[in-house]
DNA sequence: GCATATTACGACATCGTGTCGTTATAGTCC
DNA sequence: GGACTATAACGACACGATGTCGTAATATGC
């Protein structure tokens, strides 16, 4: 698989890096638990850790206090788990499952006329 | 969620229903598990339990031996699950993945040919 | 009615995940 | 340097989902 899974407080870490560029775990703690009744400290070094792991941030170890960044983006991201369901469900093509919603109008007006435009480019 | 997730055991099952439509929990087992150890029984109709609490199957009781049919398709699913995906990566639009699809050139020239002309169709 | 096949379901082991507790390390103020 | 605080590192645990097993209930065929 070559983008692994998040998990749900996995990916609210994510969501935070991906809207902020770069964040210490103290960031991550107070917009992530801003009223928890215990201190999170280790919950979020342990879910930074993880991530390192799995190659999705980058940690900066320049100062006491470590920088994070995102190291895959929101798109690659997506895109990665959206291969890994085609590979999964419909040997790895995309198509039964945009035609099944175009057919079922999940896509919006505006979302069908970028693709067409996109497609039509390449 | 409305189409939930299918765990792997739980999709091998619903791979072999897709293939072949209406089976029983003896074939699905010969099919599944060709020469296991153990007999496999129980797994068998815990899974098919299962998939049936979930809405993936339906159960015709009229003989000793059900018969067990696919309820949601294999197109059904996997567009049920790139729902799912977009509501929680990308805010429910299924463009920025695509996007990123195009552009790394992760479809075939058929499958861009077949997503045109459906785009243009509709 | 007995032997066999099948269904129903409780129980357990395992794994991923979210959380907590403890220790190690670094920075700050005196 | 020593005391204090903040942070990092990481082992440990609880919980839920999952795959499997064991056993009892039920149905079928002879």
């Amino acid at each position: 698989m070559t983008v692994p899974k998040l998990a749900n407080a996995e990916l609210a870490v994510m969501e935070r890096l991906w809207e902020d560029g770069r964040l210490t775990a103290r960031d991550l703690r107070e917009h992530l638990y801003p009223d928890a009744p215990r201190p999170m400290h280790g919950t979020i070094q342990r879910l930074l850790q993880r991530l390192e792991d799995k190659g999705f941030i980058d940690r900066d170890r320049d100062r006491a206090a470590h920088l994070f960044t995102p190291r895959i983006s929101r798109a690659v991201y997506a895109a990665g788990r959206l291969e890994a369901l085609a590979d999964q469900v419909t040997g790895g093509s995309f198509v039964p499952m945009i035609t099944h919603l175009v057919e079922e109008r999940k896509l919006s007006d505006a979302d069908m006329e970028h693709l067409r435009r996109l497609l039509e480019e390449k």
